[in-house]
DNA sequence: GCGTGATCATAA
DNA sequence: TTATGATCACGC
């Protein structure tokens, strides 16, 4: 079962707002889908069947997942606090210096320009079949927030380009942090910004932390 | 391995 | 309890 992407962004907006309010299980019968017993081996589960709810192309580009009107997709998990479980992955840390140049052509605004979110509830206590996809939030980052994301990314990015991503730990960064993003912790990925032939390092990518999505969706909903 | 979708699991 | 560092699945 496949459905055609969203031509406008009322029709992306109308296609998230009927599915609020669904539990998973509803969602996953409707897509002919079966709910994963456990999310250890599904991780991304929930934000595949999203996509395909959408009408988002699964190709897994570096680029907004719906490129017609330059919007991302993100499904967030909001805990019994009402704040989200997890940091939210952006997109992969690029080492090129290249692509670390300015804030303005990097892949994390690409990404940020304009955002779906779709909280849904992640209680310990609510079996996932169970779960509520909320109301969706569409975002822009304001000034303010941009101004923070990019203060993060320069200074990130300035550790990379100086050939020092090893001294780069995740508690760096108020707003976005860089973290392991690989299959295990021995994957290697060439590092261009270390002088020298061949050198490697863990890839990484980009986190907005829980604060900053907090923000986000609370500002956004009565 | 790269880039997508993320959450897990243990240390602090 | 929270956040860091590690890990899981998939298409190519």
């Amino acid at each position: 079962m496949s459905i055609a992407p969203p031509l406008t962004r009322q029709e992306l907006i109308g296609r998230a707002e009927s599915i609020a309010g669904l539990t998973i299980q509803q969602l996953a019968n409707m897509m002919g889908k079966s709910v994963p017993q456990s999310s250890t081996h599904a991780k991304g589960w929930f934000g595949n069947l999203l996509e395909l709810s959408l009408g988002a192309n699964a190709a897994s580009a570096p680029e907004p997942d719906f490129m017609n009107l330059g919007i991302e997709l993100k499904s967030i998990p909001i805990g019994d606090n009402g704040k989200p479980k997890e940091s939210t992955y952006i997109c992969v840390t690029q080492l090129d210096p290249v692509a670390l140049s300015s804030w303005e052509s990097s892949l994390v605004k690409c990404k940020l320009t304009e955002v779906l979110w779709i909280p849904f509830e992640a209680s310990k206590s609510a079996p996932v079949p169970l779960r509520r996809i909320g109301s969706p939030v569409l975002w822009q980052p304001s000034t303010t927030q941009e101004k923070q994301l990019k203060d993060d990314w320069q200074e990130l990015c300035d550790m990379i380009v100086l050939g020092n991503i090893d001294k780069i730990s995740s508690s760096m960064g108020k707003y976005l942090q860089i973290r392991p993003k690989a299959a295990h912790s021995k994957s290697l990925t060439k590092d261009k910004n270390q002088s020298g032939e061949n050198k490697l390092t863990l890839p990484r990518g980009f986190y907005l932390r829980p604060s900053f999505t907090h923000s986000i969706i609370s500002n956004n909903k009565h």
